[in-house]
Formats: C-alpha cells, structure tokens, sequence
RNA sequence: GCGAGAGUGGCGGAAUUGGUAGACGCGCUGGACUUAGAAUCCAGUGGGGCAACCCGUGCGAGUUCGAGUCUCGCCUUUCGCACCA
C-alpha cells in the first residue's frame, strides 16, 4: 500500500475496474428485487456544473447503498438535448444546433463519468436522436386518433422585425431581447394536449402520493386549481341583441348582494361598448396592454369604467350595471364576474372607489358589518339576510336552494372549474421534434403516417434569429400528401422540450428497442423507486409526466399510474458573490476563484480583492450559483486538483442535501483532509502488521467500547443513508469512529482486531459516498474481493450492550451531575443513586424532595 | 396580499419521540515537527467569572418536573402562489 493518498491515480483503477468489470449494467431479474434510481436528466448546456455534481452524487450514493442491499439497482443517464439556448448559441457563433448539441454531451459525459457515477451507460439516450424522438411523434398521433391531441388557435408572443415567434423569457418589459421591437400578441393554430380532462385524477391521486414532499403535493394542487361553484347568466337585451352574460361564483349564497357584474377589457361586451364609447376603447386598450408583470397586476388598483350597458339580475330581475374591470381576468372562467362588494374584497375595493352600492346579504354570527372599511370576516360563510326567500339559510342550504332555483330558470347550475389550461405544445423553433403533420391544400391538416415515422429533423441548419430555419428549408418542407397524393408543405412547428422529457424516464428500460416505444421490461423498473431533482420542476415537469404516463396507461403501454414512487428535491448549490461597480456601464462581476478574501484579525472585518489588480471588489453576500453572477465553480477543476471522492464528499457533508449548499474552499480541503486521515489510518494499521481474525471472547473494557461505537456507527449510518437521507449526519457519524479508533493505541492482537473491524466499517459505510478511496483501501484491508460487490454491514446486537450506563441527574431541570448505574438496575435503584450523588445532595441542600422523575437509561430530575 | 417553511457559536451545520444544547467540519488561538511552510500532528475554542457557578437556541408570554423541540402573539427571512371570481 502506498502512503500517499493520489486520488488521480486510485480513481482511474477504481473506474477501469468498474466498467471492464461491466458493474453497473444491468438486466431484468424477477428473481431479485428491483431499485430504479433516477436522477433528472441535465441539458446539454456546456459544461457540468455543481448542481449536476449535487444531484448526480445524492442519486449514486442512494444507488449504490440500495445496491449493497442486494437491489437490482438501475441507474441510467441521459441528455434533455432539444432547446432554444441550442438556437441562440448558433445565432451567435454560427455553429449548427446539432453540433454545439453533440459536442456538450461529449463533453458533459466525460464529466460526469469523472464523478464515478454507477450508471448503466449502455443505456444512455439523447432527447435529439430520431432514435428517441420518433417516439414523441408515434404517441402525438396516437393521441390525435384519441382526441387528446387536437388543433386549436393560441397567442403567441410576436417580433415584427425578426419575423418570429418569443418565448415568454425572451420578452423583457414586453420587447423582443434581440430587436428590442415592441411585441405583439398573434393568434396562430397550434396543437393542444387534452391534459384538463386529467384534472381530477391528477389531483386525486396526490393524496396517496406519500413518497412525494408535502410542499410539491401543494404545489401541484394549487396548479391544477379546482374549485366549485355555480355558471350563472345575467340576460340582457340592447341594441336589438339578446344574450346572457356568463359568470362564474364559489360564492352563490351571496347571489342576491350582486350590485354589478364587471368584465375583462377582452370580453365580448366590452368589446361591444367600446365601440360607441372612445374613452371606454382607449380604457379597454389600456387594460389589454396591462402591467408588466403579474405581481404588479395583483397589486395595482383596482379600476374600470362602464359600459352604460345593464343585465338582468338571474333570480330578481332587476337591472345591473356592467363595468369593465381591469382586475377581471379573460383566461379565467367566463372573463367575467358577478360583483358583490359586501362579500368580496375586490368587489369591495372596486365599488368604494367608483361609489356602486353595497348590500350585506351575509351575517357572520358575533362579527359585525359596517359597509365603510372591509373586515376579513364578510367574506366567511353564514347565514343570508336581505335575500328574500333564502333568508336564514346556511351556506351549504342556501347554494342548493340558489342552485335549484337558478336551474329552473335556466339560468345556472354547478359547476367545477379548473386554473389548469391544456398543454400548448407547438414551439415556432427549429430545434425540438418535429410535429409530425402535412399540410395539404385540399385535406388540411393530415397526420404522417407510422410508416413514414420519424420525422427527421435535419441537424445541418444555422438559425440566424430571423424566423424559423425549417420554413426555409425546402428539402424538409416538400412532401405529398398522405390521403390525396398531392404536393403539400409540411409542418414547421416542433414540440415542447416538456414532451421529451415527459417520458424518458420509461425509454431507459427498452432503450435499444427500435420497434416500440416501451416493452415489457418497462414493467420489471417502472415506477421509478426514486427521484432525485431541484424543486424548480415541481410543477410543470413533473405534472406532465404524471399526465403522459396516465395517457400510456390508458392507450394501454404501461400498466401504473404514477411513475414515481418517490421525490427528492434536493437544494441549490451557493456561492459569494463578488462585483464592483463602475460609475457608468454595467455592474461587474468576478468569479470567487480570482477574488483574494482576507480577514483583518484587529477588528475581524473582511476585505476583498481582485487578485488580477490587487483592486477591492465588494461582495454581494451569498446567492444561487449562475453564470451571470459569475459565482460557479467548476468541478472538473475541483476533481483535478482533489478527485471526484473529494467533490462528492464535500457536496454531501456541507449541508443535507434537501437544504441549500453553501460553497466553501475551506470545505473542501477539510473533506480532503478527511479522506487523507483515513487512508493514514488503513495505512498506518496494515504497515504495522494488519490484524488477526477477531475473537469475541474476552474482551477487555476498551476493545468493547471500540465495538460498540463501530456497530452504533453501522446502526447510524444505515438510517442516516436509508431512512433519514441526511448523508451530512452519516459522515460525521464515521468521522466520529475514525478519531475514536485514532484516539486507541493498539497493544495486541485483539486491540488491532477490534481496530480492523472498525475501520472495514468505516470504509463500507463511506463506499456509496467515496467509492474510489474505498475500492482502493478495502483491497489494502486485506480483501481479494471488490467492495462494490459486498453488502451493508450489520450491526451486532451485542457489541451495542453495556453492563453500565450514563445516567445524567438534574435538580429542578438542571444538569447537576452524572451516575454510572448498571443496565439493567431498576427505577428505584437508580433513585437511590442519584439521590446518594455527593452534587446532587449539594443542590438539594435542606430542601423538600417533592418529586423524583426517572427516565429509565436517560435521566433523573429531583424536583424540589 | 395569501400559503408553507426557517431563525441555534465567528461560519456550515447537529440535537431523530419533550430529556446532557452546540455532534461533525471549517475558522481561530497556543504548541510540536521543520531552514521554512498554505503540509502533518497535539491541545483549546458559546458568553461571563479566579472559582463555585451564572447566562445562553430571533423577541414576549404560556404548558411541563423538564422546552431549540409543544401552544399563543410579535419580529425577521426564504420559498411558492399571486386580482382564480
């Protein structure tokens, strides 16, 4: 064994062996139990950052402690590799999609294969490969068969100079981010995916989703935003037309408070009004253009303007005024609502600044209502007042009796509405999966037959920003048309990146299948055991793979509901960010690593300097790591100069992985010197003669407590990795073990036996965590086998007993002293040793013993 | 505005079921080795006090023999949602 600790070259053995051993492939086994472990997929962005090192690292460690279990565990990678940050780096240097796409992953996979991930590369798939995404295009069209995929208009975000359609986060303060042109909104057809009609099963079944946090479950819920109520409609009759208004309420018990209905700037009636009235048009304009952002829209005033137009009340037929309400949104229920200022507070604001009538149609027992400032409470439920026949009734009574009576009129009924909108999927970007549609000029829209699957996106086009290549490009845009025969134009529109994500987790398990999307060993992994990813795809990501799985199940592919079992979210990685200032241009920002911090040891005040000039910068305190506050570290550097075991092991000890990380340079020499204190260790103890097999008789008072703490080390560490997920706590807990065995100076046979056992422990319960260091110390133990290959060590039950205890005494709730007491003594023995304690019998002094609580194999309180 | 979480040494964090607050690591201080050291090792390290002890988990109350942990009110902060009718 070496002495010296060279990560570079125990890491490059350690993963020779693995893959020429093949170790992380694996097939089906209906023999064994299956653990899928799987990491969300990263995005070909250039180059790995901390975040995938955190991410990949909590995967591997669950991966490879399940596997020491005895799991047949999976663990696949692959590349989300379609987007628009693709686009925009060929925009700026003229580089193909494809290419800049082939060239990250090349680069990111050598990365991560750095990191010792124990994945199955045989496996490996990439979004932008036909491969993968004739897939996408064979379910679109099964969808469409099923009318869950269909053909609707949409708005999209328009730049009039580049001819193109914007992504939402390429309109900044609602101008295009290249051409800084005004933008427009456009209605173009687009194609849909029926996700509503999955609304209740997909919130249903969040109930039962017990491996997932509380807060994604909300999270979810609140997205898909159910709520009942009831559709009433105000008729109305002007300008020789007749109609109803439509409004949707939660609130039907305060039905007869209404004293206006308010509609959105967008609504057909508002529309109509404008038309006579050029203050009402130029407010309608204004509303329509509407606040930058949606906090300002939540927090802006409330305002509108008549319409001059009235509806009838539903149930008394009186008139009722219609405003137009720029609080009112168009995308939600009916674009209008029925206002009842006494019982709603938007209401309230709207009619106490254009002075509508308000009218209390709701008594809260013991809370009064005065109509000249809101209180919380009229907007509880109670019992109606001032409403004629439903007078008296409670919520529940009232709701049914306005329901029922609403019905007959034909003027209403219950009604469930949802926030969730069915899934946009059309992009107007050239690379993502082509929308597998031909445009003919007599059948219209017609799908491209399964036999012509896939559609080939071609990799050599250079978007230049204007518009989307594929419209130019006539090779692709050429075809006949399935049903006529005709010359038709293809479509140029490509999917969501959401689709292919939405299923990839499933190809893993088939994917070397080039005749079908999924097979039957999709049914030995699936559902994924666990999921490891950051909290900001709670939603969208992990809804629409919920909502394409249900559609799989129910096209009869896969046979489960939910593909993942369980949910880890896991924290952002942080870092301090530097920057200065300079007194005209923009704000500058400098990277941690060419910034010198320095603490002044007179007063303990830090400074910071940029080490190119010697010049101050100021710091900026401490943020998500991100390039444009160039504050990330890069981990190859990191493995370079530490190795991947050194990467992992502090990404796992600064923080538990569901909180935010912290970087810190000092804590990473500090897990560096960790592992360097342990290898010491194994080399200090087989340089010195190894040890002897250990024989459990006769052991003396020290060799037991080393075995104890060795066993209580195993015990704490299996549920730190396996129940809790707090790795940080599991490596202290090892750290713990190795300065106890450091502490013990062995003097025979049986001490170094009892050392050797505690340092294989050590080394199994750090091997999911550092696997390269251990591979290499676990041959240096004395072991012709390969760690990777054992299992979990088990704690023996007896190492764990004492024939003595601590006890720790308290006099009234404070720590007063300590008695050893035997195991097994009784409550009353260990009272009357407490009691006979020469400090307790200090603090009780004179005084009256009321009370003695004892605590078997914990504590004693004397209470006086 | 609404909802959820968090607040513990100089710092990251630990305390799992109401039972020794500060594990482990970083930093710092002193020492050893060394020509020297950012390497390594040893000792110390919440505050106050010579000490016995006292104080201490954002603030204020409460429950309890006992509260970082439970309850109520407040402050700060992070995240999510954001006029959802």
């Amino acid at each position: 064994m070496q002495e010296r600790y060279d990560p570079a070259a125990i890491e490059a053995e350690a993963q020779r062996y693995w893959t020429d051993r093949r170790c992380f492939v694996v097939a089906e086994d209906p023999a064994r139990d299956k653990y899928y472990c799987l990491s969300m997929f990263p995005y070909p962005s250039g180059r790995c950052h901390m975040g995938h090192v955190r991410n990949y690292t909590i995967g591997d460690v669950l991966a490879r402690f399940m596997r020491m279990h005895g799991k047949n565990v999976l663990q696949p990678m692959g590349w989300d590799a379609f987007g628009l940050p693709a686009e925009n780096a060929a925009i700026a240097n003229g580089v193909p999609p494809a290419k800049w796409t082939y060239d990250n992953i090349a680069t990111m996979r050598t990365q991560l294969k750095s990191l010792g991930l124990a994945v199955d590369w045989r496996r490996e798939i990439a979004t932008c490969r036909p491969e993968y995404y004739r897939w996408n295009q064979w379910l679109f069209l099964r969808m469409l068969d099923k009318g869950i995929a269909y053909r609707k208009t949409g708005v999209v975000n328009w730049d009039p100079v580049d001819q193109t359609v914007l992504a939402n986060e390429q309109v900044i303060d609602g101008r295009g981010w290249r051409t800084g042109a005004l933008v427009e909104k456009r209605e173009i057809p687009m194609y849909y995916l029926g996700i509503t009609r999955y609304a209740q099963a997909l919130l249903s079944a969040l109930d039962g989703m017990l491996g997932w946090p509380e807060r994604v479950r909300t999270m979810q819920a609140n997205w898909i935003g159910r709520s009942e109520g009831v559709n009433l409609g105000f008729p109305y009759a002007f300008d020789g037309v007749q109609g109803v208004l439509r409004a949707f309420t939660t609130r039907p018990d305060t039905i007869m408070g209404v004293t206006f209905c308010a509609v959105a700037a967008e609504h057909p009636l508002a529309a109509h009004a404008a038309r006579q009235d050029p203050a009402l048009a130029a407010f309608v304009e204004e509303c329509k253009r509407g606040p930058a952002t949606e906090a300002e829209l939540a927090t802006q005033a409330k305002r509108g303007m008549p319409t001059g137009l009235h509806v009838r009340h539903p149930l008394s037929g009186e008139p009722v005024p219609v405003w137009v309400g720029n609080y009112v949104l168009m995308t939600y229920g009916t674009g209008a609502v029925m206002g009842v200022p006494a019982h709603d507070e938007r209401d309230f604001e709207f009619a106490k600044r254009y002075s509508l009538p308000i009218k209390r149609v709701i008594e809260v027992e013991g809370k009064p209502f005065a109509s000249d400032t809101w209180h919380p409470w009229y907007a509880e439920h109670g019992r109606c007042v001032d409403s004629g026949a439903y007078d008296g009734l409670d919520y529940p009574a009232a709701v049914a009796a306005i329901a029922t009576d609403l019905a007959k009129a034909g003027l209403g009924e219950l009604q469930t509405t949802w926030r969730l909108r069915d899934w946009g999927i059309s992009r107007q970007r050239y690379w993502g999966c082509p929308i597998p549609i031909i445009h003919c000029a007599s059948c219209g829209a017609v799908p491209v037959p399964d036999s012509d699957l896939p559609v080939l996106l071609p990799e050599d086009l250079v978007p230049d920003g204007s518009g989307n290549p594929l419209a130019k490009c006539a090779e692709f845009l050429a075809c006949r048309c399935p049903r006529c025969g005709a010359a038709a134009r293809r479509e140029t529109d490509t999917m969501d990146t959401f689709v292919d994500s939405s299923w990839y987790f499933l190809r893993y398990a088939c994917s070397d299948n080039p005749r079908a999307m999924v097979d039957g060993r999709v049914g030995y992994w699936l559902p994924v055991d666990q999921y490891i990813g950051g909290i900001e795809h709670a939603i969208l990501h992990l809804l629409y793979s919920r909502f394409w799985t249900r559609v799989m199940r129910d096209l009869g592919l896969v046979s489960f509901d939910e593909p993942f079992a369980k949910l880890f979210t896991q924290g952002m990685v942080l870092n301090e960010v530097f920057y200065r200032r300079p007194p005209a241009g923009r704000v500058e920002y400098f990277n941690p690593a060419d910034v010198e911090v320095k603490i002044d040891p007179a007063d303990g005040r830090r400074s910071a300097t940029l080490r190119a000039d010697g010049t101050e910068v100021l710091s900026g305190g401490v943020v998500t790591m991100s390039k444009s506050k160039n504050n990330g570290v890069d981990p190859q550097v990191l493995v370079e100069e530490f190795g991947a075991d050194t990467a992992r092991l502090f990404t796992m000890f600064a923080a538990p992985p569901e909180q935010t990380l912290e970087w810190s340079d000092d804590g990473v020499q500090g897990a560096h010197r960790f592992i360097k204190r342990l290898w010491k260790a194994v080399y200090d103890h087989v340089t010195t003669g190894g040890a002897a097999p250990l024989d459990l008789r006769d052991l003396d008072e020290a060799q037991r407590s080393i075995r104890r703490q060795t066993h209580h080390t195993i015990a704490k560490v299996t549920d730190d990795l396996g129940r809790r997920r707090t790795f940080n706590t599991a490596i202290a807990a090892v750290m713990e073990l190795l300065n106890a065995l450091g502490r013990f100076a062995p003097r025979g046979a049986r001490d170094r036996a009892v050392i050797q056992e505690g340092l294989e422990a050590a080394v199994l319960c750090l091997s999911p965590i550092i696997p390269h260091v251990t591979h290499a110390l676990w041959r240096s133990l004395g072991h012709a086998t390969a760690i990777i290959d054992e299992r979990w060590p088990s704690v023996d039950a007896s190492a764990l007993e004492q024939a003595t205890i601590e006890i720790v005494v308290q006099v009234n709730g404070k720590r007063r002293s300590r008695i050893c007491v035997a195991a097994d003594a009784g409550g009353e023995a260990v009272r009357a040793s407490a009691l006979a304690d020469p400090n307790v019998r200090k603090f009780v002094g004179d005084g009256v013993v009321r009370k003695v609580i004892v605590v078997p194999g914990k504590l004693v309180n004397v209470v006086l």
